[in-house]
DNA sequence: AGCACGCCGACT
DNA sequence: GTCGGCGTGCTC
């Protein structure tokens, strides 16, 4: 018998990428998880792999054998290696991708490989071009370069390799490449500036002090002229330090609940003591403090001996929350999200592994934390987009949290003010248990709700949204403004042609940034300074249109002259502590009114303002997709629920569908009959939660092949279907994109309603093997 | 994706 | 006869 492994081989493409099968070399020791260098392909070129299992076989026909080991111990644990299987047969990804977001990113290790020179070969050793490269390498200066020449010829390097005159062994590099934020200031030296170089540092004259990225997007530099003006002394760099985030130290058990919270806490307890995999979903209104719920829970868990896992849907965002766990859990809580340092990642990684710390709190991501024995995954706010991964491998945490409280035996909890249609429609079901918080905590009302027709009106802000604002103002209150984020955005057109100047990567308008005085596209980043000057006709008269901001601004500034307005916005490349301390300024008072897009209206907490406007929010009631009415909903009512945490609040919603029934719903916070209304639609026009939506993309430089590769795969998709039996599936045939071009590549998409089962997914990765 | 193998034309 | 161009197919 001969003992073997599998193993999942780094970087392969998908075509190939499935479990290999190696020797297990005599006195080497290999067991699952662990993490090897094996020759792969025909010029067994070294890759690292991981071990999937190992087994005895009596046939080891064409089997290679492993080289060597990488780490000390294992790296993935038995439930991690069945995580890599399930994410790689969900998401349709790699090996290499799955381990991807197992591991945190410093663990990631680079090979390399390091030669010796031995004997001289002889002339009957091997051919004369492999004795010049030989020679050639022993009469380099120094170990790099005889790298350099070594590795330039493959042929010959085999041929010395194999005569012994060179040897080759494996060199593994942990990979440590931190990204921190740069910040730079000025020094007070002065000397002659180039005009970029004066640009820089105008701004940061008058900025004060920025991280490199901000500047390059205020001055429309490349980091080039900002790295100069350091060399030159005129500036300095410094690492950022991360805000340290104030805790309070509390005990859970000083936690006081209300009554309602209270059975809500005793009945969700129970689920967790069962040791059975369950679901509950936690539908409380906004302003009910779910978080209290959930560190009650928390607290409860860990005194059962068992550990979780806390999901928030945006870090930037709550840094609030974070604390909030971490001053009552102390070292107890290991936060994950991408913002960190790779060095800190790591680090709280293996505080995970190693038990140190039991609570795993974090974006996405923290979805995989190496946490043994869960008793619970909190999922907040569960219908934010920002747990479906967007890029490879494209996984929804929910899905996995799932599968995990499926393996650990635990209760998957999920919470939201605006539970997602299937949550929901899955508590109705019977298959997850509902709970329900419908009383603000501490004793506020919901806020009263206006909605005010716009039809007719010319102005951005209607009278009344004014009148209350200068009302707050007078009160020294707060108020919050929602922007759509359509509408609001300025372009160039030109007023002869009217031409609308667009990126010249992708299909799309560029946008004007008032800040830095130039137009960027959102897509690709692509930017340019503003030159009123038409590409298309010459003519010099270009104008700014889509004058949404600018007339908000106008009148704002017409309205509430001496306002201090604070200005959210999304697109502007701030770096992660920006918008944390903005955040916190307003908070603190140290503004009147925040103006904003989406970013503004979830899970923050604003004791201090009691009236939130929301202007024109129907462009995104009719964004065209099915989930724009949901998405609609569920905005509306988040940022209705900023207003009147303590004090009792307002809210103004302007728009031009006063009737539209889901603003009315929104209004009213009345989730129950929102949900009726759309589960009605969905089962009508059969959407989640009655199918699952598959949407396959395909992109290239050229046009009609990217349609042609599009089309093809359609037409080989369906006739392969048609071969398999009980394939419920309707195939859309593909289309362009509404982006039809980002990046330079054009864009085309299919869209599958199917059953997301195994059969579904071989079918298509099958599919995609084929063409 | 690499990388080797193989077949063909151009050259010392 | 040998070198190197690129088309084809495989990766334990």
């Amino acid at each position: 018998m001969i003992r073997c492994a599998h193993v999942g081989i780094n970087d392969a493409a998908f075509a190939f990428d499935r479990a290999y099968s190696y020797i297990v070399p005599e006195g080497l020791d290999v067991s699952a998880g662990r993490r090897v260098v094996v020759p792969f392909g025909r010029g067994d070129r070294r890759r690292i792999g991981i071990v999937l299992d190992t087994y005895e076989s009596e046939d080891a026909e064409g089997m290679k054998e492993i080289s060597s080991l990488i780490d000390s111990s294992d790296l993935l644990n038995e439930e991690q290696l069945s995580l890599l299987e399930r994410i790689k047969d969900t998401a349709m990804c790699t090996y290499s991708e799955a381990l991807r977001v197992l591991i945190p990113p410093g663990l990631g290790v680079d090979l390399s490989a390091e030669y010796r020179l031995g004997e001289e070969p002889g002339p009957d050793d091997c051919s004369q071009k492999a004795r010049d490269l030989y020679f050639s390498a022993l009469n380099a200066e120094d170990k790099k370069e005889q790298e350099l020449i070594l590795s330039s010829d493959k042929t010959c390097l085999k041929e010395l390799t194999e005569c012994g005159a060179v040897t080759v062994t494996d060199r593994t590099k942990q990979r440590i490449r931190d990204k921190t934020i740069t910040m730079v200031r000025l020094t007070g030296k002065e000397k002659a500036l180039s005009r970029k170089q004066q640009a820089v540092a105008d701004i940061l004259r008058s900025e004060g002090t920025l991280s490199v990225s901000e500047i390059c997007y205020l001055a429309g530099c490349t980091v080039g002229v900002v790295k100069r003006l350091c060399t030159d002394g005129v500036a300095e760099t410094y690492e950022a330090e991360p805000i340290p985030v104030q805790t309070e130290r509390k005990d859970p058990a000083d936690i006081t609940l209300s009554a309602q919270q209270q059975k809500v806490y005793e009945g969700i307890s129970q689920l967790i003591d069962k040791r059975e995999p369950s679901a509950a979903l936690l539908h409380g209104v906004t302003g009910s403090g779910k978080t209290l719920v959930y560190a009650k829970l928390i607290d409860h868990t860990l005194s059962i001996g068992r550990n979780v896992i806390v999901l928030i849907p945006e870090i930037s965002l709550t840094p609030q929350t974070v604390s909030r766990f971490t001053g009552l859990f102390g070292d107890t809580v290991a936060v994950m999200h991408s913002g960190l340092t790779l060095s800190s990642r790591s680090a709280e990684y293996k505080r995970l592994r190693t038990g140190a710390a039991r609570i795993a709190v974090g974006t996405r991501s923290a979805v995989f934390a190496p946490l043994e024995n869960i008793g619970l995954i909190i999922i907040d706010e569960e219908g934010e987009h920002t747990y479906r991964s967007e890029s490879n491998p494209r996984y929804s945490a929910k899905d996995i949290a799932a599968w995990r409280c499926l393996y650990n035996k635990a209760l998957l909890l999920t919470g939201s003010a605006t539970p997602s249609i299937e949550s929901y429609y899955s508590s109705q079901c019977g298959r997850t248990k509902l709970f329900e918080l419908s009383e603000r905590y501490g004793g506020a009302g919901l806020p009263k709700v206006e909605i005010i027709d716009t039809a007719g009106l010319r102005t951005s802000l209607s009278e009344r949204l004014v009148y209350e604002v200068k009302d707050r103002l007078r009160r020294g209150q707060q108020s919050i403004l929602l922007l759509n984020r359509r509408g609001y955005h300025t372009y160039v057109t030109c007023t002869s042609c009217k031409e609308t100047l667009t990126c010249p990567n992708c299909s799309i308008a560029l946008t004007y940034h008032r800040k830095n005085n130039r137009l960027i596209c959102h897509y690709c980043g692509y930017s340019q300074s503003f030159v009123p000057h038409c590409p298309k006709c010459g003519s010099d008269d270009m104008i700014l249109t889509g004058t949404g901001t600018q007339k908000l601004e106008e009148e704002m500034a017409e309205h509430f002259p001496g306002a201090r307005i604070l200005r959210m916005d999304a697109d502007t490349t701030l770096s992660r502590f920006a918008y944390e301390k903005q955040f916190n300024a307003f908070r603190r008072g140290e503004y009147d009114i925040m103006v904003g897009t989406q970013m503004i209206a979830k899970g923050l907490d604003f004791p201090l303002v009691t009236l939130v406007g929301v202007l024109n929010i129907d462009k995104a009631l009719y964004a065209g997709d099915f989930r724009s009415f949901e998405r609609t909903f569920s905005l509306i009512t988040q940022v209705v629920g900023r207003s009147g945490r303590k004090l009792g609040g307002t809210a103004l919603i302007q728009t031009a569908n006063p009737d539209h029934y889901i603003i009315n719903m929104a209004a009213a916070q009345d989730y129950k009959s929102f949900y009726s209304q759309e589960i009605a639609i969905r089962r009508s026009m059969i959407y989640p939660p009655f199918c699952d939506i598959c949407i396959i993309g395909f992109s290239g430089i050229v046009d009609d092949d990217v349609e042609d590769a599009a089309r093809k795969f359609c037409g080989i998709l369906r006739e392969e279907a048609a071969k398999r039996e009980k394939m419920p599936l309707h195939v859309y045939d593909p289309a362009k994109c509404i982006l039809e071009r980002v990046n330079g590549r054009f864009r085309w998409r299919m869209i599958i309603k199917c059953r997301n089962n195994p059969a579904f997914r071989q079918l298509v990765g099958d599919v995609r093997r084929i063409t």
